[in-house]
DNA sequence: ATTTTTTGTGAGCAGTCGTTCAACTACGGA
DNA sequence: TCCGTAGTTGAACGACTGCTCACAAAAAAT
């Protein structure tokens, strides 16, 4: 054996992401990261070899802790997936956090010509977000929440794009109550059953 | 007097917004603004600053040329407003250019944390494009293609996000065929009348 | 023709980038 | 206890960054 290693990995890559979805790749400096880390150059080519492999350890750690848990929550589990669809639209840009950081799949997408080592994961994110909308839309048209002949995976794609569209505004600064606004149109456009409708 | 410029401004801000656009502000540096433009740095610091001062001028040019441009075409101009929403989208992914380069407001507004001095750029270049959105919703509608009471203000909010969202995906890499059916699943979410309705 | 004014040129500046590595520290096994 | 091994440290590297400026070139003013 030897030595042991002083530091947690889940720790430094929590780090490391908050500082990527921040500054982006480009943006976020080898001293940037020290900093935000606390682990030196030396430690941190060790174990991920370059500014690349932080980079992508730390959108792979994103995609499976954030990206899965948010869809989790708020796609998967709610007994009412329309409401679930809101909350998850909501919860991105009602983080508590100023300024909003935005999401680190739809940044780096942004961002994919200077990063193209990350496109495979961004694709992975957006996938799992994309099949956790059409989950969501399947499950509200089986409770008869929604119109019986709505196309779930057309819904689903729109509804990504839409998402999307939102995390670019929350970066443009635009006001909650314009986002708002956004998230009552996307609801209102997968078609949900009113009161008395139906 | 004295001796005369040699280079045309506009042909210089082109060539420096292509660049922009494909590799964003932090990842186009003065060697390759240098290489793009064909200018020498004294001449560029000359005429805008800086670095910075640069990228302003270009997003500005982007706004002028490209964005009103593209609005007037497809969303003011066209005697089908729908089918102008419509192109509007579709000519964002269609440029025929490969790789294709995205928006650069779509792509300055993620960067904004580390380029703050374009955010007013990115912020009027949107409310241009929300509202060409708005006035060819307000014509479709006094057209009778769409529901009378359809709200203006909420769609165009929700087409900006729609089309900022398909700008990201565009970058993401996604199939052409898939961004056609989140454009067709944007014109069917603003309710457009079919053969016999109403 | 000479001076003045503006523009073009590109070598070079100080600073930062991502990355490396030799010295040092801590632990397990013999 | 001492050795082998794994982890930590931070100074330093060459390459590159945004930017400057002394000089050359060209046109207008004199």
């Amino acid at each position: 054996m030897g030595r042991r290693q002083l530091w947690d990995q889940a720790e430094v890559l929590a780090s490391a992401m908050r500082l990527f979805r921040h500054r982006g790749y480009l943006g976020a400096s080898l001293r940037d990261i020290e900093e935000a880390t606390g682990l030196h150059p030396g430690s941190l080519y060790r174990v991920f070899e370059s500014k690349d492999g932080l980079f992508r350890a730390a959108l792979d750690a994103y995609n499976d802790q954030v990206v899965q848990g948010r869809v989790r929550v708020h796609l998967l589990e709610p007994t009412d997936p329309v409401a679930g669809i809101r909350s998850f639209f909501t919860s991105a840009f009602e983080t508590g956090l100023d300024p909003d950081p935005g999401c680190l799949l739809t940044n780096t997408a942004v961002e994919s010509f200077t990063v193209p080592q990350a496109t495979a994961g961004v694709r992975r994110g957006l996938d799992v977000i994309e099949s956790g909308f059409a989950d969501a839309l399947t499950r509200a048209r089986a409770l008869g929440l929604l119109s019986a002949d709505l196309d779930v995976e057309v819904s689903a794609a729109r509804l990504l794009a839409l998402y999307q569209g939102l995390l670019v505004l929350v970066r443009a600064g635009t006001p909650h109550t314009k986002l708002h606004t956004i998230t009552d149109g996307a609801i209102a456009s997968i078609g949900p059953m009113k009161e008395g409708q139906r």
